[in-house]
DNA sequence: AAGTGGTCTAGACCACACC
DNA sequence: GTGTGGTCTAGACCACTTC
């Protein structure tokens, strides 16, 4: 039999239904064998427009319990992490990067401390600034777990970032991330030509292969970057 | 046929093979049937295992072409936008608000420029202070287009917060969001209990129902604050 | 015990991209 | 034209939850 309404075009109507108050939040709606027979197609299609809902935090879904409209419905907001120099060419400018620092010293107990790491860990710490055109964009304050990618010692830095050849060579890290908002120091205004003081989004972010950790960088951008999105 | 392996089984067997550089970067794998038969399972659920990571960016889909692992993965971080009210109790503190402002007034180009509506388009203004615990939390700068929503003119935001009465009236929003840092006004800092100057964490929303725009919100965040999330 | 969603199957047709 | 992924079907069994 043909199909006469797609997974999508019924979690439209699904979507518009809720929006519409038509079902309201917190009540029951039909099961899965009702709305297929209302829209005339098997029950995998309306639960494959179903399931995208749920994962979305649209309607909440329970065995036997059935599913119902979501009372908070939370909002998704998905961040696209690229890599450095894409992010930099994707706003159509040149990218290039300066390593300020490169050595393999103790890590302080703050970086230790979030990696899980024993205090004291000799890791291999890096400065790198990354220029969109001429202007300075990014200071980035990286520390590397020498035991989880131990090739990363044999790295140029001036030919690929530490970020790029991370991204590259240990792929599918998990990790955390999160995002704040920082005052400039002495060190990261005179870096990023900013002013003293002048606030500076800032990104922190760990990562890890399994459980080992591998890195953890801070990102400070200059001053009237914005990190954007849509729902 | 019992099945031997489940889609998620499948889809960590093959991220354990991206991750292993079994599988390289640019390089085509399988297709579907192939991959069927290798783990004995139908192609719906080899589907269902690569879909998901096609929509996260790991590998690329073309019919006809194949599936090949893409050469930059993108790193996509979900952020939980909840109700504001929400945010503040998990993180295990009361919530409560004070409406600073409340009035019917010509929005300024500003406003309206982002929201596509016509230049002094008269929009209900809003400021809400958000306290966690005894602590300001959160400075919400709000507009609010009347002819979207016109319930809202009768609401008592003593008694709910635009935020949580949007979030419930006008759910399902499309939008735009953008995150970024400020130094603190003279009367963001004495709102929040913050110094003049001190870098603030800034999003910056706004929400459309299909075409009609809804609400902007300026959402100032006490100093200190972080967004955080996983990978 | 019984009802609901979660998953899997074997097959089919279609859409798109490459030829 | 041809090959690949995208989707849908009709049916089945299972897992979880509530009763």
């Amino acid at each position: 039999m043909k199909p006469n309404h797609s997974w999508q075009s019924i979690q439209a109507e699904i979507i518009r239904r809720i929006s519409e108050r038509i079902w309201v939040p917190g009540e029951l709606v039909p099961k899965e064998t009702d709305l297929a027979k209302e829209f005339a197609v098997s029950r995998g299609t309306i639960n494959r427009a179903m399931r995208e809902l749920a994962n979305a935090g649209l309607i909440d879904r329970k065995r036997k319990a059935g599913t119902r409209v979501a009372l908070n419905p939370v909002r998704k907001a998905t961040l696209d992490i690229p890599v450095i120099r894409l992010d930099v060419e994707n706003r159509g400018v040149s990218h290039k990067h300066m390593v300020l620092m490169q050595k393999i010293v103790p890590a302080p107990a703050l970086i230790t401390g979030k990696l899980g790491l024993a205090t004291g860990t000799r890791m291999l710490h890096l400065r790198t600034l990354h220029f969109a055109g001429n202007q300075p964009f990014l200071y980035e304050k990286r520390w590397v777990n020498q035991t989880a990618v131990p090739d990363i010692l044999d790295v140029d830095f001036s030919q690929i970032s530490a970020n790029e050849w991370l991204v590259q060579n240990a792929p599918l890290t998990t990790g955390d991330i999160s995002f704040s908002a920082t005052n400039a120091s002495k060190d990261e205004a005179e870096t990023l030509g900013a002013k003293i003081g002048e606030a500076l989004f800032l990104i922190d972010r760990s990562t890890w292969i399994g459980t080992m950790a591998v890195t953890n960088a801070r990102l400070a951008y200059a001053p009237g970057f914005q990190m954007h999105t849509s729902l």
